[in-house]
DNA sequence: CTGGTTTCGAAACCTGAGGTATCGAAACCT
DNA sequence: AGGTTTCGATACCTCAGGTTTCGAAACCAG
């Protein structure tokens, strides 16, 4: 028979470094701005090879892609009315996208990903599906229209933080809120 | 007296290259996609020397606002209602980043604003602002409220092309107009 | 037709980033 | 102690943006 699945294989282990890997990612592309947080410089930060990190992930995109998973979480899914699940969503992920790091990585690799159809399959694989799929099945919604509410609230979110570099102000997400929340009224 | 301003300075005159790189910039964008699409490549495609394109754009990015800005051109803005005003301007600018190449192009100079000031400074200034005050006339609204609509409406149409590689379909833009409308109802 | 001025094209070159390959040292198990 | 695997350091490759150089071409004035 087999081994137990269990049985941890022979050699040295790895090393959990993904914690410490997020962590300077977030930090680097913070500090420096998506461009020239490099390889090199992550790596650096996080006190680890850049070969380390190329042997866990295959390329900065999806680097960046884990970091996002990771620091988004799951979408905080509020049992009430379609229209209040709505409207924590959109909070949600304006205020993950206001953290420090996290906007710009994500307008980052979303940049990179438009010359990149291979990014751009991981990115809407990973990253947008299992947010899409939680919001159709909470919202009872169709894929397209759930995709379409998709591409506004995040499309602009992410075009404020692209042309000004800055998050988009509690103001302006209430305004992005009650743009939004008139068409989930019913139920 | 100084010589008439219309005298032709000494020397070999500018070749008028700019129709043929813009258009070259398009076709090339459209075939490769915008990381591919290459300064050299653009060059050769338009039958002239990196050199010179060099000697006209301080930068690829500033290529592709100049590109963009002969591309779209004037907002055009019927008279009549506000919400028609606004009707019409999504359509149009939704129908332009629809164009073949103006898309990629659109997202790709984005993108790298993304960690690039000085350009993002290009593309506020150059290719945003003439929109802007051009609605902020027309529809007599204040600064902050247009930009908000512009970063709905250009947020959704480019996260749509930058996740998926297609422009938005017809449908779509017409519920992106059904989104906005209502806002624009009075007068 | 000749000389002065400017632009053009071709090519070599520099920098920086993503990504790969090599290899000895370190960490684990038996 | 020996076998296996991962780690870190380093050198390296490719490619794109951007600059420099320089001789050839195009224009004007005399």
């Amino acid at each position: 028979m087999a081994s137990p699945p269990s049985a941890r294989p022979p050699g040295r282990p790895r090393a959990g470094v993904h914690a410490a890997v997020f962590a300077a990612t977030l930090r680097t592309v913070h500090e420096l701005g998506y461009a020239r947080a490099t390889v090199d410089r992550i790596a650096a930060a996080a006190g680890v090879a850049k070969t380390t990190i190329y042997r866990r992930w295959p390329s900065k995109g999806e680097l960046i892609v884990d970091c996002l998973l990771d620091a988004f979480g799951p979408v905080p899914l509020a049992a009430g009315s379609r229209a209040g699940i709505m409207a924590s969503a959109i909070r949600w992920v304006a205020a993950k996208i206001g953290e420090p790091g996290v906007g710009d990585a994500f307008a980052g690799v979303f940049s990179d990903a438009v010359s990149d159809p291979a990014l751009r399959e991981v990115l809407s694989s990973r990253l947008q599906d299992p947010y899409r799929l939680a919001l159709q099945d909470a919202l009872g919604e169709p894929e397209h229209r759930v995709l379409f509410f998709i591409d506004v609230v995040v499309g602009t979110l992410l075009h404020r933080m692209g042309m000004t570099g800055e998050p988009m102000a509690d103001a302006d997400v209430t305004a992005l809120v009650e743009l939004v929340l008139p068409h989930f009224a019913g139920q």
